[in-house]
DNA sequence: ATCACGCTTGCATCCGTATGCAAAAACGTT
DNA sequence: AACGTTTTTGCATACGGATGCAAGCGTGAT
């Protein structure tokens, strides 16, 4: 309590740009290091009183724990990987937006790692270990399931978001409920009237695209209708929808799009080269609700995924995990909802 | 030398997922830890056959060196902090993608941080502190001067993105020249032969904003003309862009907007809210030259940022900085290059 | 009053790598 | 062959905090 008061013995005023350590802290106030390190811990065993003096003179002299060094010792980082690829999908920039806010709350960092598209993740899984990441969200991408197993080896978590694993997979995974939006495609495009179906699928090896295209196939079938046309666009881009839906033109009169950013490409063909007036011509849907379909160029008909809930609901799985708390691999699925709009 | 072929002395097969550290390695190999250590740091003091062998050995039991542990050690982390709001401007995730590719091929691991827009960048500081990173690209944010003198303390270093800081400024800083662009904005609306001008500024603490604008008054006033009718938008988003173009309906028959999000509202707001055609009735020319001008539905005629010449620049800058080639600080400018399509 | 027990605290050590310094080895010179 | 240089190597320690363990303290029960 007295080296409060007592000049400090010869303390060197630190040049700006060094931080403080913990060591200092101690010192100035005449405790230990290890006071100051439970101080910062919540759970550790210190007194209430205690923790507040070293927090106050923490505040005071602008200590701040040294993540780093807490990392090496403590062997956990507090930093998560998001692996992304498509950034030029708007859908996956507004999700990493709320993904970093979201970790930043829950106290944690987000290293931002991409690849590109097409390719699993598991290019990233050196630069991971060697950044000690405690765990990793992969969104727009997926892992392989000797990258997943290489991965889970030791209390390290992985989340796949908006994605989900072919087969049985040790891998916790958040979604929205593909199949259920599929399905209501199709019921909102029967409901119109639409009788020539068509699907446009994206890249035809992601579990998005494949269950969109379930659900929308399974409402036909329940109604004993012909399976629709379809048509590989290869890619989750504008372009490949506006290639696509040229194929389509005058060959459907309502498309189900596996996105938005097809869907998009697709209205541009449909009216600007095929000449067709969307919704009378043709009806179209698409997947993910993004900004630019509600514009007035659009006003895109589409299955708005629940982005906030989705990321909420992934770092809460992600802190289990961290936390020890383990069970069995979680598949979360959000439900879609239809946006109603011009375009169906 | 022996000990590549002595069998280790009773070494336990070590569980996976707990990674191989230098000592190990270094034991293995019969030779001392900071063997290991020097083989993976460039222009470190040591034979080619050691490092050659000591490479060989790392690949063969998978040692990759631990960062965390070497940040510590080293002071420094290669740790890039990207801050950035905005990230729902389809630009800035173009951006991103690229800056966090440069900086992966030059080593460096970037840490995303994001701020509310308007916001700037100084609440950031503490946590880049406490995750020590060394430098720090802000883009779609700025930093004041008081936070800029904070960090800049000791070899760390921060590089402003298409942003320049007002006043001098210790900051290095990379952008177009958004004053060459505003003029070239000019000239080309008068050429169509544009008589009633307009700007739509974005948020006007910017420095994008403010470039942009005085170089379109710049052009004005050299050929003795009015100066143009001012819009705020307040935002750089597109609902801002709409709302700006409503107010300027009938008013002006050339407009430029302070980038392409504003000019994608503003173009939907003339056409389907004041039933005026583009570019018969009203001329509009946007900034940034993001995907969705060259759409079909817009064929927005737009300056285009050079982002690829822009990231590899300030990837350039900061491998300077952190090398410790110090010089004055430096503003880059990089031409804008005038897309001409359909809307001008 | 005595003892057992629980809560606080400090001590010592560890995490995995980098690096200054001195010892050792390799090399060139006269 | 002896000696001065220049490389290479190993040793020891620092980086900043976390944590198991034992010592110190205060409490209640007997």
């Amino acid at each position: 309590m007295a080296a409060r008061t007592q000049p400090e013995a010869a303390a060197p005023p630190r040049p700006a740009g060094v931080p403080v350590t913990a060591r200092e802290l101690a010192r100035h106030l005449g405790v230990s290091q290890s006071m100051v390190s439970r101080a910062f811990s919540p759970g550790a065993s210190i007194a209430p009183e205690m923790r507040a003096r070293v927090l106050r003179a923490a505040e005071e002299l602008g200590y701040r724990p040294n993540v780093i060094a807490a990392a090496l010792s403590r062997r956990r980082s507090s930093i998560v990987a998001i692996v992304m690829a498509e950034l030029t999908n708007p859908f996956y920039p507004a999700v990493l937006e709320r993904l970093t806010e979201a970790l930043q709350a829950a106290g944690l960092q987000s290293l931002l790692f991409t690849v590109p598209p097409g390719q699993p993740a598991d290019s990233c899984l050196p630069l991971l270990r060697q950044y000690h990441v405690d765990a990793v969200v992969i969104t727009s991408a997926s892992l392989t399931s000797a990258g997943a197993e290489e991965w889970l080896g030791d209390g390290r978590a992985a989340v796949l978001f908006n994605r989900t694993a072919a087969g049985p997979t040790p891998l916790d995974s958040v979604a929205c409920d593909n199949l259920g939006g599929g399905r209501a495609a199709a019921e909102a495009l029967l409901a119109r009237g639409c009788s020539r179906l068509a699907f446009v699928a994206g890249r035809a090896d992601t579990s998005t695209s494949q269950d969109r295209e379930r659900g929308f196939h399974a409402a036909l079938a329940e109604r004993g209708l012909l399976p629709p046309l379809r048509v590989e666009a290869g890619d989750f881009s504008y372009e490949a929808g506006h290639r696509a839906a040229r194929a389509l033109a005058g060959r459907a009169d309502g498309i189900f799009f596996a996105n938005d950013i097809l869907a998009l490409g697709g209205l541009d063909a449909l009216r600007h080269d095929a000449g067709l007036s969307v919704p009378e011509d043709v009806a179209v849907i698409g997947f993910d609700d993004i900004p630019m379909g509600a514009w007035p160029a659009y006003r895109l008909t589409t299955l708005r995924q629940p982005v906030a809930a989705m990321v909420a609901r992934t770092v809460e799985l992600l802190r289990a995990r961290l936390g020890g708390t383990a069970g069995p691999p979680r598949s979360e699925r959000l439900p879609a909802e239809l946006v109603q709009r011009r375009s169906a």
